[in-house]
DNA sequence: CCCTTTTCACCTAGGTGGTAAGAT
DNA sequence: ATCTTACCACCTAGGTGAAAAGGG
């Protein structure tokens, strides 16, 4: 079984819409993708990745009057289905499940020609990550069970649009007040409320 | 084999007497520990580690009037041997050999109460930095093999006196002139020589 | 008009030796 | 006297959204 880390904040940011920065050199999310990790067998070997899906096939256009994400039109032609393996893979179930898996070196681009290996998705499009867990099997012929040593989870209030610069101000508002590295756009409050515990 | 990375820097600290600073939350070292590996069995597992042994049984002290060192009696007890595992450990041959393989995480201590698991020596004595290549042996009684399996390096050039603050002020010029981190020191020239190539 | 790119001040995070005070 | 500790200003390295400029 799997746990979305700071669930609270992902439903905060899912209710107004959640909007991801992509720029050509590649932007991390935030909130970042945390999961906990249960009932793995500790001693075997298991590769942790994530991918991006279309949440449909549409572009989407941002109505500012109204505050609104309209419609605007087909979406444009897909992008390279990356995947982004965890940086510590293939690990063994122990290592997995000590700590907090954190995919804070994951990035976003929109860049077609992308060459470091970052996520590439189209801007004003809709996008739901998944998780993947791959058993490494000591098999021989494993190619024949990828099925089964294979196990995905989607956690639907981490879906969210690609965005080249935010258009829901009341996102960009969440975002200053609840990432770190925005601090420096902080007037007021600074309640601390939503500090991140390290790690 | 393996090659040493930025021997002539670590030759010109060695000419002077390479200090180390060890502090109670952990020193890195200058210059870092980089190997250059050639020869592995790209799809084998391997293990990457240092450990430092006692270069004698002596302690020494800094001499200012005459810039020399001195010894000053016989070594203190001895601390707890640790070793320091490559956090990329274990890894494949390919891995290891695609780059330059840098020991930046290692902290030297002088804290023998130290929960961080830095390595633990005593100031104002000498120490030999070793590296060791374990062969992760897929038998299942590897124990038995463990000789063959174990091959370690040691660069004499790499040696160096702890301590807790640098004595030899030649010592601290060549730390502020070729360490980026200490450029808030460099007065004049700034001269580049010693930039180090990234990673 | 709508969206993207570039640059920037302002942060987080953490690695430097200097310095002065502390310890033995 | 000799060595250690704690704190500091000053760096490297890199993650923020704002703002202005650029492109179709």
């Amino acid at each position: 079984t799997v746990q979305l880390e700071m669930k609270a904040l992902w439903e905060e940011f899912n209710q107004l819409g959640t909007e991801m920065i992509v720029t050509k050199a590649g932007r991390r999310m935030f909130p970042t993708f945390q999961v906990k990790i249960l009932g793995m067998d500790s001693r075997a070997d298991y590769a942790l990745l994530m991918d991006f899906v279309p949440l449909d096939d549409k572009r989407y256009r941002y109505a500012f009057h109204s505050s609104a994400w309209l419609v605007a039109g087909r979406a444009d032609p897909a992008t390279p289905g990356r995947v982004h393996f965890h940086p510590d893979s293939p690990a063994k179930g122990a290592q997995w499940m000590r700590q907090i898996v954190s995919f804070d070196k994951l990035k976003l681009t929109n860049n077609l020609q992308d060459d470091n290996g970052h996520i590439i998705l189209n801007s004003m499009h809709r996008y739901q990550p998944r998780f993947h867990v791959v058993f490494v099997d000591p098999r021989r012929d494993s190619e024949r069970y990828a099925q089964e040593n294979f196990k995905s989870f989607v956690f639907a209030e981490t879906q969210f649009t690609a965005v080249t610069a935010y258009q829901n101000h009341r996102i960009t508002q969440l975002k200053i007040a609840s990432n770190p590295f925005a601090k420096g756009f902080r007037e007021s409050g600074d309640s601390d409320s939503w500090t991140v515990s390290p790690r």
